[in-house]
DNA sequence: CTGGATCCTTTTAGATACTG
DNA sequence: CAGTATCTAAAAGGATCCAG
């Protein structure tokens, strides 16, 4: 897509919000320091549970993973599911919704592989 | 595209960095609240001036404004060229790793248009 | 006009100990 | 195992005043 395709484009389609942007709602809530990064050990791996994702995350403390999953799930990105077992046992996947994000994950990427050392 | 073709490409070409999510760096480097605005706004018009991004940004302060700007210039996102007029003019610009920020932008917004009310 | 400097408030993250 | 509760540290953001 071309500087001239984008301005054509996001003008008509969506830049009705009072000239704000459409992307940042979008980010703001995958913004913290871990969220990205459980959505993508979801997208490798899925469903994962809560130690499963805490050993990946590896210096991540209970209280971090546990509020940014709790706010994952609120923005319906990932979904909880608990086992009532013994010991108890918890897992979490990704939502269609969180699934969609998938294409979004790969541009950045693509980006940053041509741009991050 | 899908799930499994996703797991399939990330899995090979650049899940080497020891697991850590490729998404996350670049994600990082567009945190905070107002970058991802101003480089919208330098998408939608492009230079900008100073004052004409602060107006945009409305209740952004001085010091936010020239703090992010600094970033961006950093990270090579945007330039800064000044011209030594009276009074002053200073210009902002996309570079064209900022341009290339285009798509990104496109499919997030696309993502945002499904799925954000 | 375009910021710099300073101070202050708010938000976010980390450490530690404890529970069903 | 999967969290909660509480406290502290650090970072981000805002307000105000000043300067080339």
């Amino acid at each position: 897509m071309t500087y001239e395709e984008f301005k054509e484009k996001v003008g008509s389609v969506i830049l009705t919000d009072e000239g704000n942007c459409p992307v940042t709602p979008v980010v703001q809530m995958l913004q913290g320091k871990w969220k990205l990064q459980i959505l993508y050990e979801l997208c490798i791996k899925c469903p994962m549970r809560f130690g499963e994702l805490k050993k990946m995350l590896k210096p991540i403390t209970n209280t971090a993973l546990t509020n940014a999953l709790k706010e994952l799930e609120a923005d319906d990105l990932i979904q909880r599911i608990q086992y009532n077992e013994m010991p108890l046992r918890v897992e979490y996947s990704l939502t269609l919704k969180g699934q969609d994000l998938l294409p979004v994950f790969y541009s950045i990427m693509q980006w940053g592989i041509k741009y991050i050392p």
